[in-house]
Order: structure tokens, then sequence, then C-alpha cells
DNA sequence: ATGGCTGCAAACGTTTTGCACTTTT
DNA sequence: AAAAGTGCAAAACGTTTGCAGCCAT
């Protein structure tokens, strides 16, 4: 596991300086581990540590930690983009709860499957999504 | 495989009347069979068919195709949503060019591999995706 | 004091909508 | 004749950008 301190001074390592909304857009982050959450929720809660944060500053901050590959970004649904903090180093795949926003890691990668039906293709893989929608057993019972 | 006349009748079943311009959106559709094109190449592809075809026609039907099952729409890239006809009745995922967007069919499905993790969770699946992305045989000689 | 960082407002590209008119049935 | 479908223009949506001023270093 990744410490907030750990993600603050990989900022510092790559010439980004600590501002206040940078600091908060992190503890936000980091308080939704293992959750994968919006741009606008990213904003409020925010706004709600650090109370002038702008949209641009949102968007502008999740781009270069997306970069440093301290986020990941995915479309869960169509056209909003999700965010969620790597503290997991190794390469894994999502059980996403589409009540909750929960995720979990699955301890699966179909890749390896099919890697021989790709060589016989002559495809080259550059990137592949395997990801499972539903409900988690906390929030099953109340959809 | 499914025949052209069947998208017709399929629409006309539902209650939805036969227009040249939802003929001529299904015909690119079917045209671009194994293909994920975006509503811009379908609208750009339809007009040549029969040039008096409108952005909102092509969403509109685009929608009701999703929604009888005729198509299946995804994210491949952030923001923008691609289309394909579904041609075979089995559940299947993709491989997907980047370059030309030419789809192939994976036979496997990763979904069975992880039933038991699911259900040790309590996690009810309702959706799950697998894609691969990259470049074809054809294209990626010329990336 | 320099550079990066921010807020603002305006622009962006894709998609959706309201409304009057046209077409299919 | 009725219902559904269309074109148009305008709006909505999430996201990005240019610029002037601000703040961390």
């Amino acid at each position: 596991m990744i410490g907030f301190k750990d993600l603050e001074q990989k900022l510092k390592d790559n010439g980004y300086k600590t501002t206040k909304q940078r600091r908060a857009i992190l503890q936000v982050l980091y308080e939704n581990v293992q959750r994968f959450i919006s741009a606008e929720d990213i904003y409020n809660k925010t706004k709600e540590k650090f109370n002038t944060t702008n949209f641009s500053t949102v968007y502008r901050n999740l781009e270069i930690l997306e970069r440093l590959g301290i986020i990941h970004k995915t479309n869960i649904e169509d056209g909003i983009s999700v965010y969620e903090l790597i503290c997991h180093r190794e390469h894994h795949h999502h059980i996403i709860c589409k009540k909750c926003g929960k995720t979990e890691i699955i301890d699966f990668c179909p890749f390896e499957n099919i890697e021989h039906i790709l060589d016989d293709k002559g495809f080259e893989a550059t990137e592949h999504k395997f990801e499972v929608y539903g409900y988690c057993s906390k929030c099953k019972s109340d959809v």
C-alpha cells in the first residue's frame, strides 16, 4: 500500500509544486481508494476540503496524476470518465459496483488465455480491458 | 449471419417505420460488419447514400437500434462512442484494431473463470466487458 | 523573482432536445 | 388522418484551453 506522503513526494520528485488545491485533490483520491470516482465527485469533495477549487484545476491535476501513473482513468459509462488511485503495482482488473462505485480487484487476468489466439492472427495487442459490473454484497439487497 | 432483410423486419416488428434515412443508416452498418464505426462516420457514409440525413436522425436511430439489440455501442477512446452490428447471436468479446477499426471475435470468455470469485464475494454480476485493443496484421506494419 | 499553478470565462466536440414540418402507414 | 420520423437550431454535457494574476519555490 502507498502512503499519502509517497504521493506528494512523487509529485515533488517530478518538479510539481505542492499547492493547497493539489493536496486536497490528492486527499480526496486517497480517501476513495478502491473506488472509481468521477471528476465531478472529486471536484465537489475537494471543495469541501478547500473551497476555492476549480474544475480546470481538478482536470489539470488529474491529467498530471495519470501521466505520473498515480491514478487510473476509465470510462465506466457513456461519456464520463472515472478515476482511481493506483495502490497496487501489479497489472489487474476490477469488479465495479454500479450503485456505490466500490471496486475490487479480480485476481485473474484473461490475457494469457488468449495470447496464442492473438499470435495466430498476427494481432499486436497494446491494451486490454476486463471489467465486471454489478452489485456488491452490500448494495444488492437494496436495489 | 443475419441478413439485411432481417434487420428491416425487426424494426417493423417493433413498430418502427421504414424511412429512407433509416434504411441508409442500416445499410452503412451492414456494410461495416465486424468494424466499430463512430456516429460521425455513419453520418458521412449515410449522406453518401442519401444526402438529406441529419446528425440527430443518426443518433436517434442508433439509440433505437441499440435498444432493439441490433447494434452494440462501446467507447474505444475518451468521449467518442463507436457502434457495430451484432451479427452473431452468442455472447462474445472483441479484438479491436485501433487504426482501421476492424473487430474480430475472441473465442474465449473470461467470465466462467471468475464466477467462483464473485460468488465468494457475494457480488451479483450484471455485465462484463473484455476487449483487446491493438493493431491488426494489416495495420501493424504501417503504424 | 521566476516559474509553475490557479480561476475565470469562453470554446470545444460529441450527443441530446424542442419544435415545426414531412413522411409512412 | 394519425402516428412516427425528420431537419434545424439551440442546448446540454463533460472536458479543454487561453490568459491574467497568484503563489510556492
